[in-house]
DNA sequence: TTGACTATCAACAAAGATGTCAATAGTAGC
DNA sequence: GCTACTATTGACATCTTTGTTGATAGTCAA
């Protein structure tokens, strides 16, 4: 589990901020797939990457910070994976199966979700949940939809449509599949699904 | 804000349990709705209900206990309301559009996605986030549409993208709105886009 | 080698949440 | 009025988490 095996000795390990910003971001992730949102407290993070807490302080200046930047990161993959999908031309039911995937999967859904909640509740606007390149992907494929077929409004309500749906999956599809008594295989076939009738409106 | 005035003699007032719980519950929707999931501690919900918070846990058993006990108030509500709704045969996007409006106004989606992240973290699967009236509602909405148009699966497919668009929405609405460049307008107007589209399929 | 810089750490502080417990005080029934 | 029952409470204990601080120890440059 420990990165370091640090423990008996009483040497320290000096990284860069870099190199430290990275370990413990790393570190983050996985304890975030293992341990969902409750193991990316500062402490349980901390400790998994082999330093002290006050370490990872200093490096991010505080645990929601961490947290965000963890966000930022997944944000990062998930936008670059997208993007290279789109430049690939692949199929709108591939794409919609990466986006649903990687949003479901390693609780990167989740910790967006989380963070939404959060800052939802408190009135603190500063902080973006998202940064404005999403916006600008977003806006692309709206245009991109909106050349092909039908107006702009329709085309940012598809986008919005599978958005949401997305977080919705991302957060409580298993739930909700159980509930409505959909199959494991049907649940698979969503993403397809969806495309396959978005395309046809 | 507080309900009882009871702050400066030292008179108790004595509830049925009845009472007590049904105070409790209004008072931790209120705050819900209020002050957010970070609202709903223990100690915040007794102090804004007037009394100890050791009395609310005699009267729920926990804190967790206490969630569910509010999430499952609700959620008959909203369930009470789409069954209305059903009853008097609204048209679809009027239904959609209650549908979303309960689940985005005080905080009922943001409880519901919050407790359902909560348990998909622990394997605690003894705890039902819905109780199986939910899902009997769910099943007689698919065999509705299915009776009327396409296979049974076609039906449980869309009652899961709206049931997770509802979610995303209730969720991430705002930012996702935002993000896409969604007008005030065309948010409002979703529900019945979407009711519009969805009877297209 | 020396010194400045700073990443790192242990210890401490403070806040908040959850839950327990023994004592107290309404209330209903006798 | 008296008694049994229990809703209510304040005080206490415990745990978790976040954040601070002064000291320590790598590292690089002069």
């Amino acid at each position: 589990m420990n990165v370091n095996s640090d423990s008996g000795s009483g040497k320290r390990t000096r990284r860069t901020p870099e190199q430290a910003k990275a370990l413990i971001l790393q570190v983050a992730a996985e304890r975030l797939a293992a341990h969902g949102l409750a193991g990316l407290s500062i402490a349980g993070v901390a400790k998994a990457a082999g330093m002290s807490h006050a370490t990872v302080i200093h490096h991010f200046g505080s645990t929601g910070a961490m947290r965000e930047a963890l966000l930022a990161r997944m944000t990062d993959d998930l936008l670059a994976d997208v993007v290279s999908a789109l430049d690939h031309q692949e199929p709108a039911d591939r794409l919609l199966e990466r986006l649903f995937g990687m949003l479901s999967r390693d609780g990167h859904g989740r910790l967006l979700a989380w963070l939404a909640l959060d800052h939802q509740e408190q009135q603190d606007s500063s902080v973006q949940v998202a940064d404005n390149r999403t916006g600008e992907l977003f806006n692309s494929i709206v245009q991109a939809i909106a050349a092909r077929q039908g107006s702009e409004s329709d085309a940012r309500q598809e986008v919005f449509l599978v958005a949401a749906a997305a977080m919705g999956l991302a957060i409580s599809g298993d739930v909700l599949a159980k509930l409505i008594g959909l199959s494991n295989q049907e649940l698979e076939a969503f993403p397809g699904w969806l495309a396959a009738h978005i395309r046809a409106l």
